[in-house]
Order: C-alpha cells, then structure tokens, then sequence
DNA sequence: GCCAACGTTGGC
DNA sequence: GCCAACGTTGGC
C-alpha cells in the first residue's frame, strides 16, 4: 500500500464534487513526474485530497479505485489518468500553515516541490496528518 | 546540447 | 496582483 497527495482548485473540482459524483477520473495532469506517480498508484492506495489556491488544506481521504488508463481528457493519448473515490473527510482540514509548521513533515514532497500536483507521502506522514485532521 | 524567453502553477 | 519555482519551446 502506498500514499499520495493530489491537489484540486475546489473552484475546479472540491472534495464535495468528487463525493457527489462518487467516483471520478483524475485527469488533466500534464507533468511527466507528477504522471509517472499516478502510473505507481495501485488499486487500494490511498491519497489525501488537497484544495490549493482556496482553502490550501488536506480535506479528505480518497483510495485508487481504478489504476493508470489514458486520460479522457486528452486527445493526443500520451496522458494517463486514475480514478479515485472519496473515502473519509478529515473532521477537521489540515491547513498548508499546520504542516509547515509541523516538524514531523518537514520533508514531505509536496512542501520541497509546492508545484507538483501529485506526490508521494510516506506512510508515516500520511498517518501524521490523519491524526492532525482528527483521526 | 545549451540557454534565453516565455508560460503556468501555486502561495502570499 | 505579484513573484518564485519550474517546465517547455525555439534559436543557435
């Protein structure tokens, strides 16, 4: 099992979007490290749901349901996507201020690269911030 | 193959 | 609205 973390502009598409739709395709991501990430996700996989732009917080936890296939969005067929489904909101968000400040994330990949849209998180800080959020 | 110019992302 | 980081493009 592994962790991830991918933003969302909730303006584009919010943790309430993807749980009124149930199930959703991750796509749009057009960056090949973010893209060889999403290629490594398996079914079971788990991955915090990030709002950037607004909110700039971990809301929820969503689990891989449907591993790397081309990306529906994309015409070229060189992308790939994942679909993913909600699996738990965070009783309470974990702010981007909140793992800065936290000593125990100071290395998470997300914090050393704030442009990459999806990125590993160890299994440690995944925990970390589920208890953060009131898990 | 290098690098300057430019575009995009995302935080502030 | 600005700017830093970083990816991409195109001229040489």
């Amino acid at each position: 099992m592994h962790y991830w973390l991918m933003k969302s502009e909730p303006d584009c598409f919010s943790w309430d979007d993807l749980v009124d739709k149930g199930k959703a395709e991750w796509d749009g991501v057009r960056n090949h490290l973010a893209q060889s990430h999403m290629k490594a996700m398996k079914n079971g996989d788990k991955a915090l749901f990030y709002h950037s732009n607004i909110g700039l917080e971990v809301v929820g936890v969503m689990s891989i349901v449907e591993e790397a296939a081309p990306d529906s969005t994309d015409e070229s067929g060189r992308w790939i996507a994942v679909h993913v489904a909600p699996e738990r909101k965070l009783p309470q968000p974990v702010t981007l201020k909140a793992m800065k400040a936290d000593p125990a994330l100071k290395d998470m990949v997300m914090l050393r690269q704030s442009r990459l849209s999806v990125s590993p998180v160890s299994e440690v800080e995944f925990r970390h911030i589920l208890a953060l959020g009131g898990f």
